[in-house]
DNA sequence: TTATGGTTTAACCATTTGGTTAACAAAAGT
DNA sequence: ACTTTTGTTAACCAAATGGTTAAACCATAA
């Protein structure tokens, strides 16, 4: 950052610009001119900033991925019981994925074009790990708090739950025939539902 | 089909190998002479059969969303009782996906890309209605087979426990820090790890 | 004031890409 | 046999696209 000259934060424009666009057209979709366009200057500025597409897109990436992981720290390595984990994060992450409803879909989708870009992220980003979740549940499970469930799969359930109708969202607006306003409601009832769900599903 | 001329069943092995690329990269991500290669014909062959790109696609397209349709069929229009249904789509939908990892994940994408795909797809395709499943839900609910739930809730958590982990693979992997085998065998336990979880949620 | 160096732009370039064409080959029809 | 239709190919084309360049711009330090 700290540049000398006329111009404030270029830099910034661009990469709020490139956000947009690769969040809702994906590294191959999106194109270099749209994103100057939205940024509202030339495009020669992203390669002189950013050097290349796929440079100006890891730095997309990265950024996304960096808002998300701590969202799965609140799961994973906070010290309160899995009950209160599973009631806050379902009510947190449906709240945060509202204001960046295209988040999840980009990052899971642009991991599968290119799954090697988890190896990248994991050096970057401070990675959040699973061992303390799974040691816990094991520990609830014995002292009779939870039910018998592996810890693997409860994170999965947890995850699957609460990122996938985000990801479907086309789909499940048109199975159940509602629009915008309908979805959002929804997902606001999903912040309690999803929770008793599980909740339900694995207290003794 | 019925053909007449030398050509075997050229059309066909076109479809198959737009099938593959564009599972793999998307609509954006695929291109017409990688197709053609895949095929091992001239690629003017593809447009002689399919005209453009696009109408390729969407062959493609709703190709694979008639082998979807019929899976959710299972849970929607079924005379079985919930109970039976979860158990008998858990462990189905598995074991198809299982056989067919690229087609979550394609369709969902690409109805993300192009929402009003959706509509298209209703029309040509016998599309599954979530009625049904509404109505039996509130039913077993008042005869106090069910804990009150909320039918459209229940079928998104259904849904949403089953197709996540196929979606998100990569970011799967990447959390549990384990291999194409190793998922397999997660998926493998999914079969009546999910359906239990869900039993145990709803379930008096 | 003027030299300096980072910033910005318009024009340009090479390559890729979806799509077309014209000629040719193989059947099918007669 | 030969004509017509259908299938197949190589060569070609125009548009789009990521990227480059050289000149202009402009804030600031000397």
């Amino acid at each position: 950052m700290a540049k000398t000259n006329k111009n404030i934060d270029t830099e910034g424009q661009i990469l709020d610009a490139a956000k947009n666009v690769f969040q809702k057209k994906g590294m191959d979709g999106a194109r270099m001119q749209e994103i100057a366009n939205e940024a509202g200057i030339n495009k020669a500025m992203l390669h002189y900033y950013y050097r290349s597409k796929q440079l100006l897109f890891e730095a997309v990436f990265s950024n996304a991925f960096s808002l998300l992981a701590p969202q799965l720290n609140k799961i994973l390595n906070d010290d309160s019981s899995i009950e209160d984990k599973v009631k806050n994060f379902t009510h947190n992450y449906i709240s945060f994925i509202t204001k960046h409803p295209y988040l999840p879909n980009f990052i899971i989708q642009e991991l599968n074009r290119n799954p090697k870009f988890f190896e990248k992220i994991q050096q970057n980003t401070a990675f959040p790990t699973l061992e303390k979740f799974k040691n816990q549940v094991t520990a609830e499970v014995e002292k009779g708090i939870l039910k018998p469930i592996d810890g693997e799969q409860l994170f999965i359930n947890i995850i699957s739950l609460n990122i996938f109708p985000f990801i479907a969202t086309p789909l499940i607006k048109g199975f159940l025939k509602i629009d915008d306003k309908g979805f959002k409601q929804l997902m606001e009832q999903r912040k309690t539902a999803v929770s008793e769900f599980i909740i339900n599903s694995i207290k003794k």
